[in-house]
DNA sequence: TAGTCGTTTAGAATGATTCAAAATCTCAAT
DNA sequence: ATTGAGATTTTGAATCATTCTAAACGACTA
């Protein structure tokens, strides 16, 4: 049902995780592998369900646990909206959310790099960014459920 | 300690619930009043404790309440950072959101509209948007705590 | 084989927010 | 002024995502 990681992936995720000096587990790279399987930025239930199938037995606590240490070590990025649970996105390309309130989904919107530049104009002299986060809400009309 | 009201004040008050069919109470006007008397991003609780002091027996429910009430009827935004608690903010002019993340405090950024138009120009163009949000995290150099 | 250290696990604990039900208040109409 | 209907407030319990704790496990090294 879910494919393994390809060689790439998985270098990313050996690599990223040694960098920072951790280990791989089974766990890890099934958590890593349900993200990039079904990029709809899963909530920590979602991705566990979604890992269960693969791994029985594995626990909620490991997939909060793998996902910290995916944001931590740059692999992967959280992604929050009002007070809603946390969802997980694998794509590190700059980009922007919208969340569509019909729905709920999230869909990944590309930002090009002059805004981002022009963004961290509007600062202050004395402000210094490490991250900028853009997101959007509204609705989709047509809703070809894309 | 708290400024009352002023004259426009009161007024954007009386005129923002009317316009919901919300009635006016004492507990909405401290409320209010304690959101505009500090412009620093309170939390729930921060604002129920500047306001248990005007109004001994105000209880945390109806501050939820009544933020939720502002927030219905367009008086105040919400600013959310991470899954800490949600902070209130009177401004309504579009601003985004600069959050300091050696003092945890968030510090309103002028939004100029042109970017604001060329950030919905990236949308797909069956996507209709209804609000957009921009926060900054990072530190200030200085820190001469404005 | 034993020791170390990071990881996983289950379940308890936390903390912000929401809910439920009863008491109270506001305001328009009398 | 008084009343009544409906909105609002209050208290305390409930919910839910997330974090914590402590024990078990595993991989690797001495």
């Amino acid at each position: 049902m879910i494919q393994n990681l390809n060689k790439h992936e998985r270098e990313s995720l050996h690599e990223a995780l040694a960098k920072s000096g951790q280990k791989i587990t089974p766990q890890r790279e099934i958590v890593y592998t349900v993200l990039l399987a079904q990029r709809d930025h899963p909530t920590v239930d979602e991705v566990y369900h979604r890992a269960l199938e693969t791994m029985p037995g594995l626990s909620l606590a490991t997939v909060y646990n793998c996902l910290e240490t995916f944001v931590g070590c740059g692999l992967v990025r959280q992604v929050n909206h009002e007070r809603e649970s946390t969802r997980y996105c694998p794509n590190l390309a700059p980009h922007a959310h919208f969340r569509d309130e019909s729905t709920g989904r999230v869909h990944d919107i590309e930002l090009p790099k002059e805004i981002l530049e022009q963004l961290t104009k509007i600062l202050p002299a004395d402000f210094e960014t490490e991250t900028i986060e853009i997101s959007f809400q509204g609705r989709t009309k047509s809703s070809t459920q894309n």
